[in-house]
DNA sequence: GTTAGGG
DNA sequence: CCCTAAC
């Protein structure tokens, strides 16, 4: 079983135009050098570069040239050397491009291992690769000083309804339509899908402050940075070279959190078959700590047992982990835990199998990776197998008390989605194989409709008996025992 | 405003 | 899908 899921979002065509306001602003600070435009690349881009051009060099250098030491065994993937830095310095050369400085401990010695974790005796001038950025660039991430970013202005910023699309796609960029923009799931997603497709440029949120900005992507997935045109860094300021992102839902307490945490690239991964990571990394991280951070991060969902490699696909603009079981160990089953049906119905225990893990504090609610697989599938066929299989899920683990949460996670185009498909699909569960039209639903799934429905039903009617006036909160319990995180932690801040 | 159920 | 009750 392979497990790959490429870190979608910010890679393969998210990129990142700035505001006109935001960018006239930024160059009176000298911040900019060059017009922001559409080809800039996205804040994740960054790493993928970065992994394209370890990748690249070391396909061309000898030296460079290695396996590393915790490589999948079985994947044909590169994987990217341990020991050298994602630190990203500019230029000081005037002509040249910017450059990722990359330590490369290997060409100290060929029998230094890559995925060492042992930090080079000597590092000097020597240990340290210029690396041109030959065809898409990077972008440069600034961050203002720490006591700037308060959490009454990131509230502010995220507030903002500051919506826009590329220049190329909208000719009204320079007019406040961006403002009316609303940021709803259902807007963003179709937008994002319908630019992507023929542009290869999302829907961004953005809104510059200081030397930084903040570009709410998507699902709330939060990134500043400044770029130049061809996405390479653009800001002049070497003290600006710490790299910082954030991911998070929007309107999520875990945005104050990411965020106060200087000097460190949030990210969010979306996986398959895995829940949501968020992965901090430190301006002075290295291909195997981020490699390390993934691992960790998703050992301590799946329970250990998985070996984390990094690829490149053959591609410079994607970053993509790998994950497979070791081989001396069975990976935890994936699926047979999420279902109420394995639970016994008097007792609750946790429907997520995402404990929480040292990254869960400031991430939203672990989300199931096979559903955020679902949403980028294009235009989904209405109740197919799939979108019943996301459908259930959802409510499996959120229940049947929390439609709006449910419908958010299984559809695509949740706005629309009403109760009814869950209505409908418990009736069609319940009627005889014979009565059922349509396309066919697996058995297997209209168990677990039935078995989830009545799950649920049972919790809330135990609600309902334990504390009348919290009925329909059945999330309550679940928090108290620590097993399903509550929406409420954040939002409303 | 959301959920759930009936029609 | 619409409507409505309950929350």
């Amino acid at each position: 079983m392979v497990l790959q899921k490429r870190l979608d979002y910010g890679f393969n065509g998210y990129q990142v135009p700035a505001t006109p306001r935001a960018t006239r602003s930024a160059r009176r600070r000298g911040a900019i050098r060059k017009r922001v435009d559409d080809n800039s690349m996205g804040a994740f881009d960054l790493l993928a570069t970065i992994a394209g051009k370890l990748l690249l060099e070391g396909e061309s250098s000898p030296a460079s040239s290695h396996t590393s030491k915790d490589q999948c065994a079985g994947t044909k993937e590169n994987c990217l050397d341990g020991d050298k830095p994602l630190k990203v310095e500019p230029c000081d050369q005037g002509s040249c491009d910017r450059r990722i400085l990359v330590s490369d401990h290997i060409s100290q010695g060929p029998n230094q291992s890559s995925c060492s974790k042992e930090s080079p005796v000597h590092q000097n001038e020597s240990s340290v690769m210029q690396l041109p950025i030959a065809r898409r660039g990077l972008l440069l991430i600034c961050w203002p000083a720490p006591s700037r970013i308060g959490d009454r202005r990131i509230r502010k910023i995220l507030a903002s309804k500051y919506w826009k699309v590329a220049p190329k796609l909208k000719d009204d960029i320079h007019s406040n339509s961006y403002r009316d923009q609303k940021p709803n799931y259902h807007n963003r997603k179709n937008c994002y899908k319908r630019q992507r497709s023929q542009m290869n440029i999302p829907f961004k949120k953005r809104k510059l402050f200081d030397r930084s900005a903040v570009l709410n992507i998507d699902e709330g997935i939060s990134r500043e940075g400044f770029f130049d045109s061809r996405g390479k860094g653009i800001t002049g300021d070497a003290s600006c070279s710490k790299i910082q992102g954030a991911a998070m839902k929007s309107s999520s307490l875990a945005v104050q959190q990411l965020h106060s945490n200087q000097g460190v690239l949030t990210l969010r991964i979306k996986s398959f078959r895995v829940p949501e990571l968020f992965i901090e990394i430190p301006d002075t991280a290295t291909v195997g700590s981020l490699k390390k951070t993934v691992m960790d991060a998703v050992t301590a969902v799946l329970g250990g047992g998985l070996c984390t490699g990094i690829s490149q696909d053959n591609q410079l603009d994607s970053l993509g982990f790998t994950l497979e079981p070791n081989s001396s160990q069975t990976p935890p089953p994936l699926c047979s835990g999420d279902s109420p049906c394995m639970l016994p119905c008097d007792v609750l225990q946790p429907l997520t199998r995402y404990p929480a893990g040292p990254t869960s504090e400031a991430s939203p609610e672990p989300h199931p990776a096979s559903l955020g697989n679902f949403i980028e599938t294009p235009n989904p066929r209405p109740f197919s197998v799939a979108e019943v299989e996301a459908l259930v899920q959802a409510v499996e683990k959120l229940g049947t008390g929390r439609w709006r949460d449910v419908k958010l996670r299984a559809f695509d185009n949740a706005k629309h989605r009403t109760y009814d498909k869950w209505k409908t699909l418990v009736h069609t569960a319940r009627i005889s194989p014979q009565q059922r039209r349509g396309e066919p639903v697996p058995q297997e799934l209209l168990d677990r409709v039935l078995t989830a429905h009545a799950y649920w039903s049972q919790q809330q009617a135990k609600q309902q008996l334990k504390q009348p006036r919290l009925a329909f909160s059945s999330e309550i319990e679940l928090e108290k025992g620590g097993h399903m995180l509550n929406k409420k932690r954040f939002i409303g801040f």
